[in-house]
RNA sequence: GGCCAGGUGGCGGAGUGGCGACGCAGCGGACUGCAAAUCCGCGUACACGAGUUCGAUUCUCGUCCUGGCCUCCA
């Protein structure tokens, strides 16, 4: 089995076979630098960064690359509104989101350029765009010219008598074409700018994600990634861009992630309903809201409710209480993913069939008889565990997890589990369960093991 | 209005032209002082209406519903 992917470009699921063998590129859009991450964001992160995993075992070369827009209105409006400075309001948020990607299990990508530092290649692109007859300057800005590509439309499926007649754009007086969008923009003094043969300005968002490619992956590259949101305009014009400018051909694989609700609704601010990452994180584990995001082909729509939350993280107990249950066993080799599995994963990232194969293997770690099975079954599960990007801790660690703000005294539950295991001993079995019960309603629950052992955990 | 997705059991969620994944919850049993964890067993579904077919949840058409895009929101 190799790898399949669905091919927004093509509506199919085909076999993935890189430009060059063994190596491959891929882009995948990252945030606007303006706020902290919420839960819509983390799914395309998650997705990516399962395919970057799955990737990475099948190639020996693999550039993943993920922006960050650090050019953009709605960063000038934060910094006011907040009253600090633009480098303060990018410089920070990068940070949060790089610690939120990291609880959620998510990978550093290879490259992560900053559109503030490739102004100069999207000059240059603009430029050839220009020339090539593909743009042209009115009033300061400057605009993609759309009729001058016949085939666009091709990835979003829009031809231009569709595109034209639900319009709800105000069309400015020096475009050309209603369709036309803007590549540079004239900057006030207010506002961040840069020096460009037309006048003082900034980029328009799609040519960040053109020049950016280009510049780490090549002019042709393999796997372009985003939301499905973002097919148009982003990814559309994206490709008019890159295509025009470079006269080769842009992404070979265009990937796209369902969207994501918050209770059957899309996420915003003004219904209440908005999730940060940092949000979440308060409720569960990073690798429960991680299993919440993958629990769901990528493809398909998924809506968060705190009860799938609480699913997920049930989910992870199970699979940590099976990871613990073989932990004793010493692995000779490295952890490996059964095939199973794989090919689940394979077949264009089919987290909640791969999931199903977990469960089995859970399931076995239980009924193992031999050492060499249990060996067998934790190198599967950690395997798993790290194409999926989870399973990553000591399960001691994951069932002691508590909510910021939490905390619980381990020493003070240790002294109370010793008490109650005095008592049981005494057969006093009232006082022991008085403390079993005083203990659950501070959260923790006991699970009593053959020998006389006894574990606690933190209820979900 | 145009375009694009999706509608599977109490819930989450795969998949398939014919033998009803998997998980959670529920029920029964084993284990346990009792629980928890674990193990064994059980039940219920494929939005609606036509069509194609020996046979459709799976293919085609229509209807309804939900969500998304068309506004530099993943």
């Amino acid at each position: 089995m190799t790898l399949h992917l669905y091919n927004t470009a093509t509506r199919r699921k085909e076999p993935f076979e890189p430009l060059q063998p063994g190596k491959v590129g891929m882009y995948v859009c990252g945030p606007t630098v303006y706020d902290y991450a919420h839960i819509g964001n983390a799914r395309p992160v998650v997705v990516f960064d399962v395919l970057y995993r799955l990737l990475r075992r099948a190639y020996d070369e693999v550039t993943y690359v993920r922006n960050i827009t650090d050019v953009e209105d709605k960063i000038n409006a934060a910094a006011r509104a907040r009253g600090i400075s633009i480098a303060e309001v990018t410089e920070s948020t990068t940070r949060a989101y790089h610690e939120d990607m990291a609880a959620l299990g998510a990978l550093p990508p290879d490259e992560e350029p900053r559109a503030t530092q490739h102004i100069a290649h999207m000059i240059a692109m603009i430029r050839r765009l220009i020339e090539g007859g593909h743009a042209y300057e009115a009033e300061g800005h400057v605009l993609f010219h759309v009729p001058s590509m016949a085939d666009y439309g091709r990835l979003s499926g829009r031809n231009r008598d569709e595109q034209i007649a639900g319009a709800r754009v105000d069309v400015a007086p020096y475009k050309r074409d209603p369709a036309d969008f803007v590549l540079w923009k004239p900057s006030d003094a207010d506002t961040p700018g840069w020096t460009s043969p037309w006048g003082r300005g900034r980029p328009g968002w799609h040519i960040e994600c053109s020049a950016m490619a280009k510049a780490k992956l090549g002019v042709t590259f393999d796997i372009h990634g985003g939301g499905r949101d973002l097919i148009f305009p982003h990814h559309e014009n994206e490709v008019a861009q890159s295509v025009c400018a470079n006269g080769a051909p842009f992404a070979r694989y265009w990937v796209h992630n369902g969207f994501l609700t918050v209770n059957g609704e899309k996420m915003s601010k003004s219904l209440g309903n908005f999730r940060t990452v940092r949000d979440v994180l308060v409720q569960a584990p990073g690798e429960a809201v991680r299993l919440m995001l993958l629990s769901t082909h990528y493809r398909q729509p998924l809506d968060w409710t705190d009860d799938g939350l609480q699913q997920a993280r049930a989910t992870m107990d199970r699979l940590y209480g099976a990871l613990r249950h073989v932990w004793d066993a010493s692995l000779r080799d490295a952890p490996s993913p059964s095939p199973e599995l794989l090919a689940a994963l394979e077949d264009d990232l089919n987290t909640p069939l791969a999931l199903s194969v977990l469960h089995q293997e859970a399931a076995r770690a239980h009924k193992v008889e031999s050492e060499e099975e249990m060996r067998a079954v934790k190198s599967a599960l950690l395997g798993a565990g790290e194409l999926l990007g989870i399973l990553s801790q000591d399960p001691a660690q994951w069932f002691r997890w508590q909510p910021a703000g939490a905390e619980v005294d381990e020493a003070e539950i240790m002294r109370m589990i010793e008490e109650r295991n005095d008592a049981k001993k005494a057969r006093d079995y009232a006082a022991a369960d008085q403390i079993r019960e005083a203990l659950k309603a501070q959260g923790i629950l006991l699970e009593d093991r053959p020998g006389g052992v006894t574990e606690w955990r933190r209820a979900g």
